[in-house]
DNA sequence: TTTATTTCTGCAAGCGCTTGCAGAAATGAT
DNA sequence: ATCATTTCTGCAAGCGCTTGCAGAAATAAA
């Protein structure tokens, strides 16, 4: 293995300049750094990460604690994480909560043991003050697909109310006014953020929002298929159904295409995420995207950012999800 | 941040001491090492990775150098890998090869020059010679998903050959002895191997090989789709067909239907993976289950004991996967 | 009890890199 | 030419952990 040391002999100098040299950091006369760069060429040196770390007290890796990488959202969420930090220059070392709560936390403190300075944690459920003392004791925390008005700056989320308000809308906007909802039981803020942007539209348009039909069940295909089958006991009247999440609303149509009922004819479905299943299911499904990339992209840059002396990003934002059109809402 | 000396002084021993008894790789006596421990236990400590790897020469850490995690496959995959080495305490680096074929063994590299030991490498498509140059350089390197001769006992895979026949043997129990083949047009040896177990199968009853309609596509829903008009355009007669994946399976479920195919009544179709899309596809899909799972486990676990003194895995072998019953296949 | 063994613990150097500090060299001002 | 500045370079300590070596303590043998 070479190190600072061989490259220092080679081209004449002490360690200390080399490590100048490489870093960037201090002022080296040109002579002097002509010289050394030349050596590492020769000697073809890359420095050794760990003693880089260790000396730095800090990491070159970025953490990412995620609840299951096995779903999708998870995957695509870590997929471009792993990307933007790739570009970057930065390794990502992932978690797996495996669903269990607490576990997200204790991934955390782990990696905040091991010397991380720059998490990105995706948790929905703990209370918002034991996220505020992560943020305290960790600089470079990002919080993903959560908004915590306090540390709004480090969250990195969708608007869930705007992308609620433009599913609803784009219902409303094909005529169907009879909107019955199926959303997620978590006790997240999502599923009413969504359900509240939806009513916004409605009320907009002059319907009574007080006697929505919703059903609340896991954001799952099954829970999608409980919702729907509650929903149709309680009425037969709604024409069109906003789901939670993709999952839900591909449950919900398997459930009601099971019963005969047919899609968009009958009742039209709107999904939320744009994950692969909304292509595969039968009608495609309309959703809308939620931008992973975009936001693991930024969360990657924010969290660095964070940490860095000279911060470059600015103001806080929401990120907008987009209408994709497909074949699950009858059009006029 | 909790070091060794911190332990050390609590307990009122030597660094060396508390350092003996974390790695457990020298023996020391009883009450000492109860001392220690509960002096660890009491601050918190937990080791510093960086200074560690420095001081071993090497990384606590397992790299996972995979394809893509926002495929359903690699992410359970890769979520497999994090629970297995989060029970044995280590953590894993992942790296995404965004597809690009040789990012994979760049990612390689340069997981390579960071100092680590142990890689968990899931790549079809390079050249064995590669693969074997690399494993050669580094002893904890693990080959997923592929096979190669040479180092059949780093090799992590799954029987494709009896995967296939046991795909076929079911279709044929059925009675659909006119099966046709969607295959991925990948030049990777799995297509080959099932498709090769799938005509023993078939020979085994008597049953022609030579002349099997086959169609070749891209491994994705997408491929399903153009593979299945592509036999639709050659004959009429299959009943059903042996799809090289869940994603084609699916495409071509979903072109079938499109065009008034009942299934499974007029044509049954079965898959290979196992993955979330085969139970939310209607019908749900039959499908020959992989088991990524304990692969993953097995995966990590022979690559930390490739790498460990005492070898405690013997003997290499490959992964049987499982039938699946669901409903795309019509039954006697 | 004394001596030979065995077992345990601490010392100190080292893994490769960074950085505050101070001395050397170069530049400018007088 | 002399002294004050500024710029550059090297020294050496330190990041937290490991480990060969040797001395101390405990045990066994004589």
């Amino acid at each position: 293995m070479i190190t600072l040391k061989h490259v220092a002999e080679l081209a004449g100098v002490s360690t200390s300049t080399v490590s100048r040299v490489v870093s960037g950091k201090d002022v080296v006369s040109k002579s002097v750094k002509d010289k050394v760069e030349k050596a590492i060429k020769k000697t073809g040196y890359i420095p050794n990460v760990n003693a880089r770390a260790l000396a730095n007290k800090n990491s070159t890796s970025i953490g990412l604690v995620t609840p299951d990488l096995s779903l999708a959202f998870f995957g695509t969420l870590a997929a471009g994480v792993i990307d933007a930090a790739d570009d970057l220059g930065v390794t990502v070392d992932i978690c797996n909560s495996r669903g269990k709560d607490q576990n997200n936390l204790n991934a955390v403190k782990t990696l905040i043991k091991r010397g991380f300075n720059n998490i990105l944690l995706d948790e929905s459920h703990c209370a918002e003050s034991k996220i505020l003392e992560l943020c305290a004791e960790v600089p470079g925390l990002v919080l993903m697909n959560r908004f915590i008005p306090q540390i709004a700056e480090r969250c990195v989320c969708v608007d869930n109310v705007t992308g609620g308000n433009m599913a609803a809308s784009y219902l409303l906007d094909n005529l169907h006014n009879n909107i019955a909802f199926i959303t997620s039981n978590s006790e997240i803020a999502d599923p009413f953020d969504r359900i509240h942007g939806a009513k916004i539209a409605m009320a907009k348009r002059g319907i009574d929002t007080n006697n929505c039909l919703v059903a609340q069940a896991a954001p799952t295909i099954d829970g999608g298929k409980q919702a729907v089958l509650e929903l149709l006991n309680k009425s037969d009247e709604f024409t069109a159904i906003l789901a939670y999440n993709d999952n839900m609303a591909v449950g919900a149509m398997n459930e009601l295409q099971d019963r005969g009922v047919r899609i968009p004819d009958e009742i039209s479905v709107i999904g939320f995420d744009d994950l692969a299943i909304s292509t595969v299911c039968r009608p495609a499904l309309t959703t809308m995207h939620y931008p992973i990339r975009e936001m693991a992209d930024y969360a990657v840059k924010l969290s660095l950012d964070l940490t860095s002396s000279k911060k470059t990003l600015g103001t806080s934002h929401k990120f907008i999800p987009k209408l994709i059109e497909r074949s699950s809402v009858s059009k006029i």
